[in-house]
DNA sequence: GTGGTCTAGACCACT
DNA sequence: GTGGTCTAGACCACT
């Protein structure tokens, strides 16, 4: 379900807090349901509960998922998304750097464009088809 | 021409890269010109000079950049972009994360492949046009 | 009667015991008046009956219930207050970090007055007026 | 300047918090002033620093500090506070909290009017003045 | 020297 | 069983 890559520069927590992030807009984890407890999945992806303590608290902080005392964690109701100016500056400066990047690979705008529908897409396919 | 922002999450010798990339992109920096040395950098920017020296190395590294012994560094002939599969990966992964979030920010499609085009297009004006 | 939170920062235990203590003194429960049973608390508020229970240990500890074995849970004469000191500094520490917190709100001493007097009020209105 | 409370019901890291808040709203922290190193405040009051790290970390989400990498950790300039719904809701939620403590420890309305009084002086006693 | 990440493992409060 | 906190200590990137 989940797959560390320990020779990514991206910091494990921050890992697993995008892919969970993917398997909730793809909705294969959906609304209400449960996570695996912080012990079980740190003995699934091989890594120390203290990581995985990590990502869930930064997802809890985002919003994104809730947990409950004693019960576990939960993925919280999903919020109408809103356009927080900050968080959209970095976005327009990621994306900014990215095409700076494929202009160095020598990728063409149609090329990009192409590979951004299809990652959409992709986020979209299983559930809300 | 360059400028540093300390409190950015990405770190000051990624941006000193990053622009540099920029400025040589948009013909703002022609191959062959002079770069202002390590230490004249390091002034203008108010940063420690191994800062920039660390930028250097690597924008050197990528073949971007090259310093002839005794007389500076200068901005390198720009190669043929080759897809180095690795660094493709980097690419897509990076894009993947970007479509995430756009997702999250509730940003449509269409309008990450708008800023494409146009991100894009500001790299090509000034100079090749 | 008694509302539960499942996502307050505060353990529902301490819920349970906060809105007792509050029905207490607003005169809805009087001196004398029989508590729900702890089953039967806890099917009214859905809350596991350990968590109920450990409440009611609470109240009793701090002498404002008492359990009458075989007949039930009633509320205590209320004492005239003692001023514990330890309690007193507690009390007055977590004024203090109130204190702090209207400070970073930018919420006028005024007004903080002013809310300790309705609540003061709120509390006092249904019984003793 | 910074004192742990190891029987204190709260974890050490909000401890630190708090007392920083305090220390910066006092103005015996000023604006652009560094604060000890993690390492050195870990050292003087005898904790790990994971711990006084987390307390930083979670002071500068507040924005009330900021680290400047391999530089060190900075007061931040203080933003004017912006009434946050959600945290005002929390706040009046507390404060309704410690006047019904007021009211079973006996204290009046003018005790805990005059308390309040006398901390927010106290917070802008120092500097302000 | 600076903060950030991570492991290993303990202890605790809550349900 | 659940997550939260903390210690002890290592390693790393950045300046």
């Amino acid at each position: 379900m989940i797959l560390i890559n320990e020779r990514s520069p991206s910091p494990i927590y921050e890992q697993i807090i995008q892919q969970i992030k993917e398997l909730i807009l793809k909705g294969i984890l959906q609304e209400g349901e449960k996570l695996p407890s912080v012990r079980e999945l740190s003995g699934m992806i091989v890594v120390n509960p203290n990581t995985v303590s990590k990502a869930y608290q930064e997802l809890e902080r985002q919003g994104i998922i809730e947990t409950l005392r004693g019960k576990g964690t939960f993925v919280a109701k999903q919020q109408v998304p809103r356009m927080e100016t900050e968080r959209l500056d970095k976005f327009q400066e990621s994306l900014k750097q990215i095409v700076i990047e494929a202009s160095y690979l020598g990728i063409s705008t149609q090329q990009v464009q192409e590979w951004v529908e299809k990652y959409m897409l992709e986020l979209r396919g299983d559930s809300n088809a």
